[in-house]
DNA sequence: AGCACGCCGACT
DNA sequence: GTCGGCGTGCTC
């Protein structure tokens, strides 16, 4: 155990600045993410507290009734409230501030932008170790207040309560505080006497913010005394005592705390015996903290700077170019797979880190692989902290507490890491910049490349977007006059290894054929070929299970969610039916629920059909299957990627997350299954999707020594996304889809914002989507005129249209009916602001009637 | 979000 | 005449 542990938490925690004016009222925004709790509420900063409190910190402060979680985020001389009514901050819940003064105001400029109370967006920025929890407890009045409650006048006689109310008093007196949960177990049946005691107020109901996890602790062992009474001591000790006295000596000559479990292992002495020597005096067991270290115990072998390529070099030096004047710049890095983005990266990182400033580098949760971050940590050790969702709440915890107290300077990690709290913030990378897991689809929802954005311009720092297939929203930004990003582009792989030669199969050629197989007789060629070679494949199908839906061909049913509008997946491991929206699993029906006849049959391929028809085409095939269901499980995802690069499976087959960022050397074949899947999803971007994923996982082969291959299969042949990709030419790609976007309306020519309403009686919703939308054009009219009326520069340029309400793409999901509409701007509009207040009309029926709205501020998803 | 305060129906 | 429905408003 204690090798797990690394550096030691012994940080001499000094107070903040010290007593100094304008720390006596603190501005906190409570834990109540309401419309009427929006907003900061003052407090009084008592004088022991002072010196703990920042603009920043985590306070537990009163709220009416109860005790609750909140941010300071300001502190000031004076209030605009009368002194008297206001309320001292009753904890404060961190030692070091977890929250800065700039993430504060990044909080509320994400609370404008996104439309999310500010609250929600304070707790997107901390680990979720530390969001609130809370603890009721009970206690006797007397005891509670310090002096005895007056008994309420003429009840003096009624006072003296029951025998079973004696009881009660008698137990929570006896332990103190007592959880109020325990106090339920301990008396099942007091439910109403305990209510009643707390209103007449011989119990008091004290309620606490507790963290949700505290630092690890371990126990530590160090000298009581100095080197020469532990060395005269030693002399002392019975002849019999031997390991007492080896222990002693061994404090005389090396006086550090040692762990406990580190003493007993490597000593070879037992637990009793430091504790009888601590008993004696001469020992102390302490407890400290210690960082949970999840590469603890790993080394990477330091890597040097790597000479750099012609087109890297060109790129790195616009981005030093930047970073040594300290200025903010935002570079689009448009580099073909291969073509080391990743060391344009590092140098960039070392050059930030010389300067002596920090750096954040993004990656996509799904290829945040230990490859990846071994790349990180081999170039900068233990400056690095890493910070993902495969890590515990603990270790992720500490991750973030080694920032805080400048223990690391870069920070590797997903999304959330956007937020890591750095004060002197030099350079934000964001890898694959175009994956849309840089958007939360949770409140606040966000994306991270606009969060760094506007963190980088606060910092004067330099944000790199590295893609091998930018965004079109990006790639737009880099063109035309006052371009706000820069682009920078490598063309050319590393050591001129040629991009792997794509073939697009048609599928309906082969189906003339007379092959109904799901694999092209080329596909099936060149996996039977690779077999023979011992080279390696990796095939892509973009949907997991085993079937996509269930029908019935008698009568046509279609087995569906009865929760949600959306048919059921099959999955043959398990043999049941599940739901990708609500989780809702049934077994396989044998006879259609609905005529009873057995003719029930599985449409639409699933990636573990794939890996059923490998195993009959190709007998004794070792298939590697990858997909949210093999990979759901703690270091699943690792696991199954080390024994794909060990050569312990033939073929990767995986959704799409076998597509980003893996790098195999025998990896020679790539096949796409089925290429438009994604294409007919009802998504502006669905050609832009294809394009990324085909590019992708093309790029996965013949990265190394050996040439790639590459198979296309698809119904579409001729769909512009498909051709483009095919030819890795992504200029005519993003010149064609411009084109069609300009045509139709959509990002980059406009902002989206998507507004969903959800309720479980399908005239409400209707009634309030309508109706929202009709105030939301109003407001709009009202803002025209008034426009107008100034005529200001730019007029002829604003644009804004609601389209809907209409029912969303997939109108139910778990008993819950959602329609939706869409607005579409351009210019100097401040959409959010009029969202803001049409939605505040409908606070109440959000509150009474439980309708919910959604509102989505350049949706990556339209579902 | 909780919780108290406050104004109109069916009951001892 | 009261007990209680949940509409409205407040929490530093």
């Amino acid at each position: 155990m204690a090798g797990r542990e690394s550096a030691l938490y012994d940080e001499t925690l000094l107070p903040l600045d010290g007593p100094e004016p304008g720390r006596r009222y603190a501005q906190v925004i409570v834990d109540v993410p309401a419309k009427q709790t929006n907003r900061p509420f003052d407090y009084i900063v008592p004088p022991e507290l002072e010196a703990w409190v920042g603009v920043g910190s985590r306070v537990g402060v009163p709220f009416g009734p109860r005790t609750l979680q909140g941010f300071v985020v300001g502190l000031s001389e004076s209030t605009g409230m009368d002194p008297r009514k206001l309320k001292p901050i009753e904890q404060v819940l961190d030692l070091v501030p977890p929250l800065n003064p700039e993430l504060v105001d990044l909080a509320r400029w994400m609370s404008r932008t996104y439309v999310c109370h500010e609250i929600t967006a304070l707790q997107a920025m901390i680990p979720g170790a530390l969001k609130a929890k809370y603890e009721k407890y009970v206690a006797v009045a007397e005891e509670a207040d310090g002096h005895s409650a007056p008994p309420p006048e003429g009840q003096a006689l009624l006072l003296a309560g029951s025998p079973e109310e004696d009881e009660i008093t008698a137990f929570v007196r006896q332990k103190g505080t007592v959880p109020m949960d325990a106090m339920l177990r301990r008396f099942p049946a007091a439910g109403p006497l305990l209510k009643r005691m707390l209103e007449r107020g011989v119990l008091v109901e004290v309620q606490t913010v507790k963290d949700r996890l505290n630092a690890k602790k371990v126990l530590y062992v160090e000298p009581a005394a100095d080197p020469r009474t532990l060395t005269e001591e030693s002399g002392k000790l019975a002849a019999g005592a031997k390991r007492q006295k080896e222990l002693l000596l061994h404090f005389a000559a090396h006086p550090s705390p040692v762990p406990l479990a580190e003493l007993t292992d490597k000593l070879n002495v037992g637990a009793g015996t430091v504790k009888a020597l601590a008993d004696k005096g001469w020992l102390t067991i302490r407890e400290r903290e210690v960082f949970r270290d999840p590469y603890a115990g790993r080394s990477f072998a330091r890597t040097e700077p790597l000479p750099l390529t012609e087109q890297q070099r060109g790129a790195f030096a616009a981005i030093s170019d930047a970073l040594g004047a300290e200025r903010h710049d935002v570079f689009l890095l448009h580099g073909v797979t291969g073509s080391g983005k990743t060391e344009v990266y590092l140098q960039s990182i070392q050059q930030c880190l010389d300067q002596g400033r920090e750096a954040i580098v993004l990656v996509p949760e799904i290829s945040l692989t230990p490859q990846m971050v071994e790349r990180f940590k081999s170039r900068f050790g233990d400056a690095v902290a890493v910070m993902h969702s495969r890590l515990s709440q603990g270790e992720r915890y500490d991750e973030w507490r080694k920032i805080g107290l400048k223990r690391v300077s870069v920070v590797i990690g997903a999304r959330s890491a956007v937020f890591a709290p750095f004060t002197k913030l030099g350079l934000i990378i964001i890898d694959e910049e175009h994956e849309s897991s840089y958007k939360q689809e949770e409140s606040p929802k966000y994306h991270a490349r606009e969060v760094a954005v506007q963190r980088a311009a606060r910092h004067g720092a330099v944000v790199v977007l590295g893609s091998a297939t930018p965004s079109l929203e990006s790639f737009a930004r880099t063109s035309g006059r006052g371009a706000p990003y820069r682009l920078l582009t490598m063309a050319d792989r590393v050591e001129g290894r040629p991009l792997p030669a794509v073939r697009i199969v048609d599928l309906r050629e082969e189906l003339k054929a007379g092959n109904r197989s799901m694999f092209s007789r080329g596909l099936y060629k060149a996996i039977e070929e690779r077999l023979h070679k011992k080279e390696q494949t990796v095939l892509l199908l973009n949907r997991r299970g085993y079937s996509t839906f269930v029908m019935c061909r008698s009568c046509g049913y279609v087995v569906q969610c009865p929760h949600c509008d959306i048919s059921l997946t099959y999955h043959q491991v398990s043999r049941t039916m599940r739901c990708h929206y609500c989780g809702l699993t049934q077994p396989e029906p044998k006879t259609c629920p609905s005529c009873d006849s057995e003719h029930i049959r599985f449409f639409g391929t699933g990636t573990q059909r794939v890996e059923e028809e490998l195993g009959k085409l190709f007998p004794g095939i070792r298939v590697i299957r990858m997909d949210v269901d093999t990979t759901s499980e703690k270091g699943a995802h690792e696991r199954l990627l080390t024994k794909f690069r060990n050569k312990q499976g033939d073929v990767l087959l995986g959704t799409q997350m076998v597509a980003k960022g893996l790098d195999f050397p025998d990896v020679t074949l790539v096949g796409v299954i089925a290429a438009d899947t994604v294409l007919h999803l009802p998504d502006f971007r669905a050609a832009e999707k294809t394009f990324q994923l085909l590019t992708q996982v093309a790029g996965r082969a013949g990265r190394h020594r050996l040439p790639g291959e590459v198979f296309i299969q698809t119904y579409t042949p001729d769909h512009y996304s498909i051709e483009h990709a095919s030819r890795h030419d992504y200029g005519a790609f993003i010149a064609t889809e411009l084109d069609s976007r300009r045509q139709r309306g959509y990002p980059p020519y406009c902002e989206l914002v998507l507004v969903t309403f959800s309720h479980e009686q399908v005239a409400m919703v209707v009634r309030a989507a309508e109706s929202f939308a009709t105030r939301l054009k109003e407001k709009w009219q009202r803002m025209r005129t008034e426009f107008d009326s100034v005529s200001g520069a730019g007029a002829e340029d604003r644009y804004f249209e609601v389209y809907g309400p209409v029912a969303s793409p997939i109108p139910r999901i778990k008993d819950r009916y959602r329609f939706q509409c869409m607005v579409k701007y351009r210019g100097d509009v401040d959409v959010s602001g009029m969202l803001t207040e049409t939605a505040a009309a409908f606070d109440e029926t959000v509150r009474q009637e439980k309708l919910h709205i959604s509102i989505d501020v350049n949706p990556q998803v339209l579902m």
